[in-house]
RNA sequence: GGUCAGUUGGCCGAGUGGCUAGGCAGCGGUCUGCAAAACCGUUUACGGCGGUUCGAAUCCGCCACCGACCUCCA
């Protein structure tokens, strides 16, 4: 098997051949999710690309440690380390404490990602639950001289930082450029530079979730969480760091800054940015109003959705798509994806049922190459789809006897099927066919029936029959001698 | 204004300096009593204008449009 894995390097813009620090392990880093409002369908997104490359690289061998976080402390809103805690605001708003909007939308977070079939992390860890090792963190960057406080706050001090590292690297941005663009100082403002960020906030008298420092009451910075989790469960050095492009110039670029003040490494090798979501051509937001939430997506209860879609055939959408391509959603897109998705399924199906001939007569070796190929080539799945379309084609050729496939083959092409297909895609049937004993008996003597009558040339009676059951969802195929029948939705 | 992406056929979406991804939809056909499913065939696209090249949708430049982040505003 081909290992030569290339992954594509935000850090470095171009595509490199993946080699882990310490083979055969693999560290990877995913910023999770701020846990104070059910998840948006952009960050589902970016967990389900993640899901994917976690999988293969389990397919590969790789001993995998997947460390994906929870924000639940620390998030200022306008991440600008001024205005309210997401939580404080929305604990209000509901009238609850901030740890019961925490537990409230950690479970559902946690219940969306079940529902597409993502595989847990190996290691989920809470900001909350890592405030000392913030604070230890902090204390050694003050140390080394980056950080300094001021008035029961810590904030990184950016400029003198960029003096002896490259600050703006992950966006290929100069800091002379950043600085032109912000505005001056306010005069109670306690940062010494204008880009100066926050790794510990004084807390305020009505502030509810706060903890004592060496510095006081507070709590800390949003970007210092994964900095410190990283290092504590990755090391100072790891592998892979991922998220959403929209972390990339601010929160990824403090991350790499903090880590390298603190122990003067650098923290990431690749770092792994993947694309927005996109409804209707415009990113999608909740101040747009173009904003859709998972169960929304599932249930069709939206404006902007003429009806629902299962998990599965959204998680076979993004599946097309490249995780750095934006990725647009549309009722025709997804109807589309759909119809796809089923024909996928089914052909699995299919595929279990095919007898083995003494000769191929299809090249299943190339199909799985090519397979392979796709995947090492920065988890490219639309091709992989592409491909698995192919083997789509063959199993109903051979299954229509136009083609012919050998014993090895079939094993080696029901083997390729259930690697990439469930493996790897991470993707499931779902078709709706769990009948009782009753049901399914029902339709059989019904259907016999209606044989009778198609052998007596009663068309009418057949037909009548037909479309009654396909009306209730059951769909009918005729076959040489008998049929098939299947219930649908 | 700055930085970085992108603009592909009816829709979604890959990709590559020459060998026409794939899915969905459409059309024609095979099969079928008729269907469905499946299969076969079919519609040859790469924002505009220049340049490099034997050859560019693919490389370079300019322009237009769209997006993200920063800024601004909240």
């Amino acid at each position: 098997m081909d290992k030569n894995l290339i992954i594509y390097n935000t850090l470095t813009r171009k595509k490199e051949v993946f080699e882990p620090l310490n083979p055969p392990f693999v560290g990877i880093y995913v910023c999770g999710p701020t846990v104070y409002s059910d998840v948006h369908l952009g960050n589902c997104r970016t967990f389900i690309s993640f899901d994917l490359i976690y999988r293969y690289l389990l397919h590969l061998g790789y001993k995998v440690r997947y460390v994906r976080n929870i924000t639940d402390a620390g998030h200022l809103e306008g991440d600008r380390d001024e205005g309210e805690d997401k939580f404080a605001k929305k604990a209000k708003l509901e009238q609850l404490e901030p740890m019961e909007i925490v537990q409230k939308y950690t479970l559902s977070f946690h219940e969306i990602m079940s529902i597409f079939n993502t595989l847990p992390p190996s290691i989920e860890p809470t900001a909350i639950g890592h405030i000392s090792e913030q604070i230890e963190m902090i204390k050694e960057i003050i140390k080394n001289g980056y950080a300094y406080e001021k008035d029961g706050a810590v904030y990184f001090d950016v400029e003198k930082y960029s003096k002896a590292h490259p600050y703006g690297q992950l966006t290929n941005r100069k800091l002379e450029d950043l600085l032109e663009g912000t505005r001056d100082l306010s005069g109670q403002d306690e940062k010494k530079g204008r880009l100066d960020f926050a790794l510990w906030i004084k807390s305020k008298p009505e502030t509810l979730m706060k903890w004592p420092s060496p510095w006081g009451w507070g709590f800390p910075g949003w970007h210092i969480e994964c900095s410190a989790m990283s290092t504590k469960y990755l090391g100072e050095q790891f592998d892979i760091h991922g998220g959403g492009m929209d972390l990339q110039a601010t929160h990824h670029t403090n991350e790499i800054a903090q880590s390298q003040a603190c122990s003067n490494t650098a923290p990431v090798k690749y770092w792994m940015h993947t694309n927005m979501l996109t409804v209707n051509g415009t990113r999608m937001s909740k101040s747009a109003g173009n904003g859709f939430l998972p169960g929304e997506l599932f249930t069709g209860n939206h404006p902007l959705l003429e009806r629902g879609y299962s998990p599965m055939v959204i998680r076979f959408f993004m599946a097309q798509s490249h995780y750095r391509s934006t990725l647009d959603f549309s009722n025709e897109a997804l109807q589309g994806a759909e119809k796809g998705f089923y024909k996928l399924m089914k052909a699995g199906e299919t595929l279990n049922k095919l007898t083995s001939a003494h000769e191929s007569t299809v090249n299943i070796k190339e199909l799985e190459e090519n397979c392979y190929k796709a995947m090492n080539d920065d988890f490219n799945s639309p091709i992989l789809v592409s491909h698995l379309f192919e083997a789509v084609r063959i199993i109903n050729l051979v299954n229509d006897s136009k083609e012919m496939i050998n014993l090895e083959d079939l094993e080696r092409l029901k083997k390729l099927f259930k690697v990439f297909v469930f493996d790897i895609l991470g993707l499931k049937d779902d078709l709706a066919k769990e009948s009782s004993d009753l049901t399914g008996n029902l339709i059989d003597l019904i259907l016999n029936l209606r044989l009778d009558a198609k052998k007596n040339k009663d068309f009418a009676t057949s037909d009548k029959i037909r479309n009654h059951l396909t009306d209730m969802g059951v769909v009918i195929k005729d076959t040489k001698d008998g049929f098939e029948w299947e219930i649908t939705n």
